[in-house]
Parts: structure tokens; sequence; C-alpha cells
DNA sequence: CGTTAGCACTCTCTGGCAGCGAGTGCTAAC
DNA sequence: GTTAGCACTCGCTGCCAGAGAGTGCTAACG
């Protein structure tokens, strides 16, 4: 079914007042703050339509109405304008990421913060996953006779060490080899998905077991618990500044998976990995516990890959608009921060 | 004023059934479930003594009493139970976080989630201050002509580095010189209180413009920023289970500081840097909004210095005994696993 | 003189009830 | 097709009474 102009005005007009107020919207208000050329009783009318196409919901019979997911999904898609970001906003999104590009973890963990701020809404930062992250050169230095400091850099530039303690001496010379051989096996290669003949061929490389055994945990970091280090998130108490979480116990189911960060994780994973800006409302999110909330998620690249996700997390009732603009800006500006970093090695 | 025997009990008889059931206490239930020998009417006499001296109050006229910060101060100080750890926790602690000794933020990230499981209480670790590490040696390594890696490794033994691109191709052979001078200039030395005359001495040895400055920039880790990064904290939403926190503005202000960290941090680093478990109760910290809070805390060492501080954050009606057996526990063990990590290098 | 029983009093909490306000759906007229 | 009018629904607020818990005081007791 295909909504006529006035249909589509009214609900537009009605998300709007509901993503302002966050009260059920009523014809009258409808008429006298939006509609100015119709009378509240044809509101009504068209209203009861929106209604039975599911659209719109009420609370309760002597309620107003509010959007439902559905509802939100065709706003988003076809009625919302885009509003773009003020160009003094993302220029100062663009200075305050930029600021902080000692490394990247930095920046990422700036970027999660600024949109937080941005918004008003939880934001969140998915880094580059340690196992997709490409291996650009090994070093085993010699700190003193027993002691290597093993050091993996990588695209984009991470850089990890391990100091491991080796049973026997190792000659310096012996380490420089070893780093030259590893690195000219690797280098290119994604960290996770390195295959078991490669690693049997470092093992001839290496040869010392307590080398080697750092070298694997190293590649292991691509197990659960280390990926939730690699997952920022920021403003998470902004979900109670929501009309909609003044129930305690909604409040603190969302509060506690935040903390968890394990979900969020696998959500901002399975996020499709296009180009562009990702929505997902309310029952969309497979998971009840966000069955009132939204994502709104956009990837970013590096060296034309993506590498890593961001978003904010607010409730249903979100203004879409704005979050858009500032998910987009962000991400933009993080993959150009990315590139700028990478170039930087010659 | 000294308190009688019967007033001890008493008073101990209200703290405990308090912490337990979170509901005023009234003569009653004291009689029947504490005080057999003694009738409510004498109960309330005492009560009203206990009162007046400030040890209780009442929320109004016609409720139980409930214990004052000062009555909990009197209860911590006197009345309580040192009731030890059950062995088997203890051990279950111990190895669980040394399980986790690959780096020690590992071991005192994983330490605060212990203590928070433990407790049920949100837990608070400060890992030893960047400024406080003591330098044990520098490296530059390079890595190809135009990138030098700067590493920093300190006692307790975290490992910093950074990535330097020079104008100007070094030659390794320089690099290697470079490092020993300073290292041997740096040794031993606490890396934010190096005096100036030293730093000159640096630059001299160091001759290069962008290695001084990333040097200078690793000192600057002192800055509030970086130190608030030193902070883990786990079990946030924790402080939602407690009745007193049912009110969504109080839990609000409380989870907002958690968020910020910045006044945790200050709070922890203004902790007493003795030996032993420290309390702070409810008004005691000066933090208007933890007023309704106690701290439970202690410091841990390494190599026979305090280097950092862990506690729990719970409800004045917190469980202290318990508490203060799990942080003490937790403490000792983080302070072993300090020791040996410590001790590893040769 | 300390202890206790009895009693009047205070205060909170709960449930029921009425009145209100907002908003709807329906009907009939324009 | 649009609109005015109207009866109806439902949540919210405030009020009130009764129950329950606990107190302070007084007077009696050993």
């Amino acid at each position: 079914m295909t909504l006529d102009e006035r249909k589509m005005q009214i609900l537009r007009a009605i998300v709007t007042d509901y993503i302002n107020t966050a009260e059920p919207v009523g014809s009258r208000t409808l008429a006298r703050k939006y509609l100015l050329g119709i009378s509240p009783a044809t509101i009504r009318n068209e209203m009861a339509d929106l209604e039975e196409i599911g659209y719109l919901q009420q609370p309760h019979t002597s309620a107003g109405r509010i959007p439902s997911d559905k509802g939100y999904r065709f706003y988003v898609d076809v009625l919302m304008d885009h509003h773009l970001l003020p160009l003094e906003t993302a220029v100062t999104i663009r200075e305050t990421i930029r600021s902080r590009q000692r490394e990247i973890e930095e920046a990422i963990h700036h970027a999660s913060y600024v949109l937080s701020y941005l918004t008003n809404y939880t934001a969140v930062v998915l880094g580059p996953m340690p196992h997709e992250r490409i291996c650009e050169q090994i070093r085993l230095v010699s700190l003193d006779p027993c002691n290597v400091l093993l050091v993996l850099i990588t695209v984009p530039r991470f850089i990890e060490n391990q100091l491991v303690e080796v049973a026997e001496p190792v000659a310096p010379g012996e380490l420089e080899k070893i780093s030259m051989a590893l690195t000219e096996k690797l280098q290119g290669i994604a960290w996770g998905v390195i295959p078991q003949d490669l690693i049997r061929e470092i093992r001839e490389i290496i040869r010392r077991q307590e080398l080697m055994e750092a070298l694997l945990q190293m590649l292991g970091v691509s197990a659960r618990e280390d990926r939730v280090d690699n997952l920022y998130l920021e403003g998470t108490t902004r979900i109670l500044d929501q009309p909609e979480f003044k129930d305690l116990e909604k409040a603190r189911a969302v509060l506690g998976i935040f903390e968890g960060k394990q979900m969020l994780l696998e959500i901002l994973e399975g996020v499709a990995r296009e180009p562009g800006v990702a929505v997902s409302i309310g029952q969309e999110n497979r998971r009840d516990e966000f069955k009132d909330c939204s994502f709104v998620t956009a990837s970013y690249e590096s060296g034309g890959r993506v590498v890593g996700t961001l978003g904010v997390i607010g409730p249903t009732r979100m203004d879409y608009s704005r979050a858009i603009s500032a998910v987009e800006c962000v991400a933009d500006t993080l993959s150009e921060l990315l590139d700028v970093l990478g170039k930087r090695k010659k």
C-alpha cells in the first residue's frame, strides 16, 4: 500500500513531534502545530488509517498516537530530511579527532567521545579487529641475553609487543635474522588467518619454543576477551536521560548489556560492512534487550578496506537525522585519519 | 562517651540486620531475632540513647532505626567480626588472577573483575601510575631507515612504545649507542620526576628533534587523560541492585561519576597509601555524590613499594566484613603477582 | 533503680473512589 | 471528502480511610 501525500505529511509530523516531545501526539496538537489547513477530525481519520497499516500505534485508547517501528522505518527511508551537519561542527569534529593522532587507539577512543557528545546518545566504536589487521613487520629485539621483546606492527598501524623470557641466551644477530625472515613470510598477511602450513614454516624459522609460544599467543588475540578491549563505549549513562528509560528495570537491562560489551560487539560485528550509514530500529535488532533502542551505524575504512564500525545507540524515538549525519561525519573523519597515519610510513 | 556492653550488642545487631534487610529495624524485631533476653521496651530506651549520641537515626517518627555514618564507623572500628574469606575462595581468587599474567594490565583488569564479582559491589583498581613507574630500559629500534620505534620498559613491568618518523635516515648503530646511553642515564629513575638538568643531558644524547619530542611526549603521560586510562572500573551497574539507589536521580548521579572516572581517580589517589585496608564511610567522602556510598580500599605493592590502589564502592549499608576481606585478598594477590612478574626478569 | 507491660500517638503505605483532562471514534451535517 | 459535535474511554491526581509498624511515655513490678 502506498501512502498519499497527506498521509505522509501527517506521519512525518507525528514522528517529528514525538521525537521532540516524547509524548503521544493527538489530532488537535497536530492540526495546530503542523497542519494548519486540515481539521483534527480529518487528521483522526487519516491516523486511524495509518494505524491500520501499522505505521502508528496507540499506547491506550484515549491517548495520542506514537510511531511504530515500521513507522520509524518509513520515516527514515522515505520521509526524513537529510539535514547536513553545520559546516563548523564538521570542522570541529575533524580537528578534535585529528588532534589526538598520537596513536590510533587514542583517535578511536576520542571518536567515540565526540560522537556521544555530539548526539547526546551512547556512542560505540569498534576498532580494527586484531585478527584482521595486516602484518607489516615483526621484530625481535634483545633486551638482555635472556629477554626478548617481540614486536608486531600492522596496518592499520597498531603496535603490539610482548616480553619473552628465553631459557638460553640468544645472540642479537640471530634475532635479526629471525626478524627478517618472519617479516618476509608474514608481510601482507591478515593476522588472524595465517594458514597452518605457514605456521609450520614459521616454527622452522623461530626454532625456540618460548618465542613460538609467544607469537602464537599474539595470534590468539582473536579470542573473545581481547576483542572486547577493542570496543570503545562512551556516554552509557545518557540512555538514562531518555524518558523511555525512566523505568529502572529497563535502564538496568540496557546498562547491563553495555557493561558486558560482549553483545554490543556481536551486534557491531554483524552490521553489514558497506559504505554509508545503516539504521536498525527497535525490534529489527533481534536482541530483546534492545527492542526499544535504535542503532545508527557506519563503517570506516583504511586503505580502501573496511576495518571497523561505529555508531550511536538511542531510543527508537531517536533524532535519526542528527544521528545519521553525526555518524557519517565521524566515520569519514576516522577513515581519513587512518589513511593519513598509514601514509606517513615511507 | 563509651558504650556499655549491652548498647554495643544492640548497635551491632541493628547494623547487622540493616545490612541484611535494608529495612529500618525496630525494637520488636531486635528482641526477637537477636536479643532474646531483653524486652522491646528496654531496647527502645537504649536505642533512644544511641540515637542521642549520634550512632543511630530515624527516617521518620514511627519507623525503626538505621545506623548513621558515625554508627557504621563505630561498627567497622570496634564491633565488627573480621571474618576471614573461606580458604577455597582465596585460592580461587589467586588462581583466577594469576592465570592472566600475560601482561600486567590484564592482571589488573582481571583483579577488578574478580573483586566486583566477589563482593557484588562496584570495583575499581588503579594501576601503577605512569609517572611513578621506574625506568628500566629504553630502546630505539630501527624499523626502516626513516622509522624508529621508541620502547620504554619500566618496573613494574609495563612496555610503552611509540613509532617516530625521522626526517633523515639513521644508522642502526647510532640508535644502539643512543639506547645504551639513555638507559644508563635513566635507569632507576621514576618516570614522572626526571629533573630538568637530566633532560638537558638527554637532549645532548639524542640530538634528533623528532626523537626528543617523542620521548618528551611519553614523559607527558602523567597528564590527566592518560591517567584515567589507568583506572579499571568493573560492575558499575551493580550499584543499581541496591535499594537505596532505586531512585533514578541518585543512581544517575553516581553512574555519571563512574563514567567520568576523573573523580574516582582523584579519590583513589587521595587514599592513604599505607598497608592494610581503609574504609571511608558516607559523608567521610567529601564528595557529595558519594554521601550515601562507602569505599573500602587497600594499596598493593611491587618490590616493597606501594604502586597502586584498589577497592570497592557500595552503599553505606555495605557488608563491610565481606568487602574488607575481599579487598585485602585481592590486594595481596596482586602484590604477589607483581613481585613474581618482576623477578622473572634476570 | 533498672526493667517491663500497656497504651496512646505518629507516620507511612495501600486501595478505593471521584473528578479532570486529553483524545478518540462515530454520526450527521456541510 | 471534510468537519463539527458528542458520547465514551482511559490514565492521572488528589483525597480519605484503614491497616500496620514502631515509638515514647507512664506506671507498675521485682
